[in-house]
DNA sequence: GTCTATACGGAGATAGAC
DNA sequence: GTCTATCTCCGTATAGAC
């Protein structure tokens, strides 16, 4: 392998820079130029940008997924996950601030774009709303679990949006113990 | 004047395109398709796209201190016109289930473009928080009143994130329910 | 005011040398 | 695998005729 760019490194930079800037206004030349490699090189590995978005989407999945699974595995009762889902805005405030949510963020910009990969985006956002669901299913929930889960990450994803136009932190950390305070009513 | 077009609506159009497909992504040939002009005719009445996006969002902050004071001078008390600001979501259900709240959605955009007029279009959202702001003093809840103006500004845009995301018209009712339940019990 | 024609750059994408 | 060179299309923007 050596020094060779590999498909991994690419879907990488390019994940981040659509985080960063969007999928639209990110170029194959940005993402050429922040692994230091030529754009006809980038051609090597991925033949259409649609090809890549569905690549980083796909990595996006998979990473979510463990990490789901993973605070699942982690022998916590369902409110502490729940809560630990719930924190993630206090510990990724940074980037949130800067650019959003990820997911949310991914979610809107292909759904004005009308691009097929919709779907797929939309499919990460699926992917909390159904780990929510089990766990306030857990909880002894299980009628209004899926609706439990929808409150929760529309607050959540309304408290990125909020965060990234207004780059306020006591905001986040105030809604953070806010839906706090709501789970431990539950 | 007769048929000649106006740069109202010039405007008016390109505030329509960029709420369905984003400021980027919209196009001076999208623009000037829609009024069924020629692209050398639209430079007439605006020289760059940085100067239609402004007047758009010049047109969006006009429409809505214009929208929230007439709110204000319809006579009803604070909680009533709290409660008309949520029900916003179910009124403008279908565009949202579409297109996301126009106003969260071109934030957004503009955040990731690290666009000049971002603050611009933050100003907008800004206008509702105060807004909100001032219903909440008026319940006698000052000093809390820009916390909870926000709580509900990010419950409202969380909203619109997701029902743009699953096209679901019974979570958004659900949640405004839910919202008023909430404004109640404040 | 409205048009056609055009300049110019940057985008995605391809060909072919090394 | 990586590069340079190139193609084509579409974007913003301009010039100038009507």
């Amino acid at each position: 392998m050596g020094g060779a760019i590999t498909r991994e490194q690419i879907v990488e930079a390019a994940d981040r820079l659509f985080y960063a800037q969007g999928y639209d206004p990110t170029s194959f030349a940005d993402i050429a130029a922040a692994l230091r490699i030529s754009r006809g090189n980038f051609y090597y590995h991925f033949k259409t940008k649609d090809e890549i978005l569905a690549a980083v989407i796909a990595l996006r999945l998979d990473r979510t997924q463990a990490m789901l699974a993973g605070w699942e595995a982690a022998g916590s009762d369902p409110a502490g996950r729940i809560r630990g889902f719930i924190r993630m805005l206090v510990a990724n405030r940074a980037p949130i601030m800067r650019h959003g949510c990820p997911v949310g963020t991914l979610c809107g910009e292909l759904a004005k774009l009308d691009h097929p990969a919709r779907d797929q985006a939309n499919a990460v956002m699926a992917l909390f709303r159904d780990w929510l669901a089990r766990q306030f299913t857990a909880l002894g929930r299980e009628a209004e679990a899926e609706a439990l889960a929808l409150h929760l990450l529309a607050r959540s994803q309304g408290v990125a949006t909020l965060a990234n136009a207004f780059r306020d932190e006591d905001f986040i950390r105030r809604e953070v113990a806010a839906m706090e305070a709501w789970l431990d009513a539950q």
